[in-house]
DNA sequence: TGGATGGCGTACGGTACCGTATGGAAAGTC
DNA sequence: GACTTTCCATACGGTACCGTACGCCATCCA
């Protein structure tokens, strides 16, 4: 965790604090998000932080911004136009936030998901990323033939399903969970 | 929030920490929770809850213990046997869930699965409750006749979806939410 | 009526933070 | 080679906590 020993060879820029803070928030949560620790795991003091910052608010937002950015970057890609590979580019979406795979995305959606919770602004995040994905998915079941009222629930469906598996304990309940899962993937996608 | 005024006329049981401490859970998420918060809700000082409590952690054991006897409580409440009413029964617990009503229920759903993805005691005691839920809602699938694999699946899917729909943000993609919740919910129970 | 016990207040030490003020070294700039 | 800018350290005041030690009062019980 700590930068290798010594001293940091290059001076951190903002980007590097955002990115750090974010593995915290992924691990700990918005209240994991400390300035002094982040220093401490950077080797430096907090007057580093400070100069790149205004205050923890600043961090915060930097954090939401960086987060948003990202996830619309990548939505987008995973959702470019290819005619007659919807299907499969459906399935993919929810295959990607399958509890074993990607389990640091994962953690940092919940993460900010809980911030959204309790904070306007971190409300208003992920209400753009809600938004776009929600948009793009029913372009794709649009592309499948479905109405618009159907692709639009389905749209819902499939973002509520996802965040919700992560949420849920539920290892001892069945040895065939995959099957269940790509059974119920199956049922969102419409296949 | 205060105890109206002056002194508590009675003095505070164990059992009245643990509901204040839950409303904070609600709220706060577990990190609201601290002893000289809740003691000054009361209007007393800390030495009360160090009477009642062994420590923090103690509270929160019990916190976790009220919570999972509650729920399994509530769970075969709604899902007692009634023969020929188990698509209500699950078309209900489904609305349930639903982001406008029972709000505090969700709220604490929610701050108690953000605790069990970092401590091992939440998280145990949220695998147990999964698992009575997804045991009482796959026998009421089994009672309308489907598979048990599939009563499994759909079980899956139900509470992930009522959990997951809780996380988003998607009041402003469609004023018709809530038809398109309502078809959720029917292709979720195989209406 | 006196002693035990339940229930709480007071006071203390300790930790972990935030934010600010200020100094200082190293690197670029003219 | 003085001057500035960048980047970070040091030091400080302040807050919000946890947990413990101990004292105080009211009530019950004999």
């Amino acid at each position: 965790m700590k930068s290798s020993g010594g001293r940091p060879r290059t001076p951190l820029d903002r980007h590097e604090w955002i990115e750090a803070a974010i593995n915290i928030l992924a691990e700990q949560g918005v209240q994991g998000m400390r300035v002094e620790v982040l220093a401490k795991n950077f080797g430096v003091t907090k007057g580093s932080f400070y100069w790149h910052f205004k205050d923890r608010q600043d961090l915060f937002c930097a954090v939401l911004q960086t987060w948003r950015d990202g996830r619309i970057r990548d939505i987008n890609k995973q959702t470019i136009a290819t005619p007659g590979n919807e299907r499969e580019q459906l399935l993919h979406l929810i295959e990607v936030y399958g509890a074993t795979r990607n389990r640091k995305g994962i953690s940092i959606e919940l993460a900010v998901r809980e911030w959204a919770r309790r904070d306007e602004q971190a409300a208003a995040i992920v209400a753009e990323v809600d938004a776009w994905r929600l948009e793009c998915t029913r372009k794709l079941y649009l592309a499948r033939g479905l109405s618009d009222d159907e692709a639009r629930s389905r749209s819902v469906l499939l973002y509520a399903y996802v965040f919700g598996q992560s949420l849920m304990v539920c290892e001892g309940f069945d040895s065939r969970l995959a099957d269940f899962k790509r059974w119920i993937a199956d049922l969102i996608v419409h296949a």
